[in-house]
DNA sequence: TATGAATGAGATTTCATTCAT
DNA sequence: GATGAATGAAATCTCATTCAT
């Protein structure tokens, strides 16, 4: 399944000529999630920041041009992987094999999903948020998601539709009801962190047999009304 | 419960002592909700309320007692509603008909839903922001939902399950899955405006068939497999 | 001469809806020319004009949209009708009598702009300073000087040299001696505040003179060479 | 006429122990000018100037103790050197000729000065700014001019006045009237870069004719009025 | 009841300067 | 000598709220 494990794995990139993260970043970006899922991104203060960071206030423009660009610099890795993680996952596992099912790739898709969830929770609580934030934000939270991740999956929904694994309803409609579900599980998920996350285990298995279910053409149709 | 009480101290003291809203404090919520929806609460200033609502900035303190007096006075009735109306639907539905199916009571449901949130889109935004934006404010707006609302529900289900027409997982499970699929549908609705409302009715029915395929049980599980 | 004895009574003009100047917005504007004068604009920080102002430093920005448009309510006016109130003054005294001369505008000229200097000290060393300040602001300074001043200022100069009493060199030229002349004064009156006011009455003098002579067509040059 | 061709010349005096200035130095102080002509000393950061430079940040205070040592080291050397340069010349024309005239010398002066504005524009521009910027700034520029320049300056003056080639006035004033004249053509020289510097031969005619018809003594009063 | 000027605490951001490498 | 990350004081500006009219 897909490589990301966690989002610190990405601040590399956006951050650091060499790609390298220096200490104070991480101790920065660090203090910085923590607080925006404790509180809201505006609730925050930069000084609050500092603090926790251990470093000096003006440390933090020092190595972030903004307030807003710390948050960037949280938001942008792991959003810019959600969907083509999830397009990967469902390209691998419906290439797998020949005897390919529904079943088969949706339960691969929602154990890695909520695996990612799993171990993502505080970067998606603040990533979740900023979406829900406003406007702006939410047309730069979907900005970084690239287009051609999109329609990538169109292809993998119409090879599913072929062989008769999907219900032939619009692609946007699938994608949606797809998102609902597991963006259900999201949200329960980092909204209520005392959930165990031994349930994920059962969790996988209910989310999986709804979507299988809910998106599979219904058979003999004439038996059943 | 205690936080209710604090709610309905906000709302009333947004209203008449007769239970009356005046035409000032029309104009003010009206104004408020939509720059709440607009922007964030954060990011919308009382001045900018006042001007809106072509009234003095003062005016706003004297009709609420605080800046976050409008937003629960906004939040407070429909949150209050969307639960118990729910819960009126499906014992309507299901109670309506002898030949209770699950089909009829997800069409109902969802029906009745989705003209809900076409009627309250701009309010629902502002909700929806809320809600995510951090931990207090999202219990506040839990704590609008009364629990025997819950208990209420979980007597349907259980009904339901009794028939064989509900799969027989836990109910909250059940619900999740209800709350993902219709707060999907909300979610899109709500953020992208551009939505033709006439493309409701096609949306009812891929809504309701996903919602009864997923959640009916597995009929001929044998044969499929 | 010239209406213009004092720039307070331009600030009713820029501010107030009414036209009227509030005692807050003059005590500020008041505050922040002394201070501006006393040092130069970046030195002088929001919080020490309030203090001074007696005011608190939120009510600055109440009043005025920004710190720089303190400065510019205090500018626009003067720089607005230096240039007109220049040309007018030289408009009145040639038109004023058939035998006009040179020697009496040019009289007339100097008396009216050492009067000006002496009667609005802080306010042109705050427009001295920001003029030289750097090449956005001269551009500001110069952006507020109407065009149609200057070619005002054309006609009368063609005039004079139709009737031999100016030296027949490009206008431009002209003016740029009669800037100089009045601006070397202005430069010293207004960075140099010993100096006695009574001593007005002789400088205006000697300015004449060495304007007169040097712009006047030189008479009987065979005879001097 | 004077030696001062080029500000560079004077940047060896201020730095080095052996009077050399480094490929470091250079580069520092010219990037600074060129900032400090662009924009004003306050709008200039040291960041910007190291980027300019192509420096690091640190080893500006490397090589000048200050932000200000670097404004130092550019205004100071031709600060120093514009008076006692004027003052040179003036001996020197005066002195050169049996038949020293008011128009030779004032011809020799302008001729010199606009030469070097021309070729000091960028340097001038700062010091111009810095001039009008506020009263210490203004008194370091002064400090700069050694008293027994104008002790000179005087000498010269009453010469000239003796010989009946210049007018009977306050030294003073005829001092203010020469640098008015000379100072309103560094301004437009200055301000204006677009103006060809071919222009010069001109300007040098016009700003001559008028200065010495402006210096000299009436002649023949009687007749021309 | 409505007004809107005044408030002042707090927010973000800038910046010259230091210092360990 | 050169570096550049770190500093923290100070700057400008915002904003919900109060209160005299």
């Amino acid at each position: 399944m897909s490589e990301i494990e966690t989002i610190q794995a990405y601040y590399a990139a956006s951050l650091g000529k060499d790609g390298q993260i220096t200490k104070t970043q991480r101790k920065i970006l660090s203090a910085a999630l923590a607080l925006f899922a404790e509180k809201s991104y505006e609730e925050v203060g930069t000084r609050e920041i500092a603090d926790r960071a251990g470093v000096a206030e003006g440390t933090l423009f020092h190595n972030f041009t903004n307030k807003n660009g710390i948050l960037k610099a949280i938001m942008q890795p792991i959003v810019q992987n959600i969907l083509p993680a999830m397009l990967n996952d469902l390209d691998e596992a419906v290439l797998a094999s020949k005897t390919q099912t529904l079943n088969a790739f949706v339960v691969a898709l929602v154990t890695d999903r909520v695996k990612f969830v799993a171990q993502n929770r505080a970067s998606l609580e603040v990533i979740l948020s900023q979406f829900f934030n406003n406007a702006a934000d939410r047309a730069a939270v979907l900005g970084m998601v690239s287009p051609s991740a999109l329609q990538q999956a169109e292809v993998v929904m119409d090879r599913l539709k072929a062989t008769g694994e999907l219900v032939d309803w619009p692609n946007t409609m699938i994608l949606q009801l797809l998102f609902s579900t597991l963006g259900g599980y999201l949200v329960k998920r980092v909204l209520y962190t005392e959930t165990a996350p031994t349930d994920d285990e059962t969790m996988i298995r209910y989310l999986s047999d709804f979507l299988v279910n809910g998106l599979s053409p219904r058979r003999m149709p004439l038996l059943l009304e």
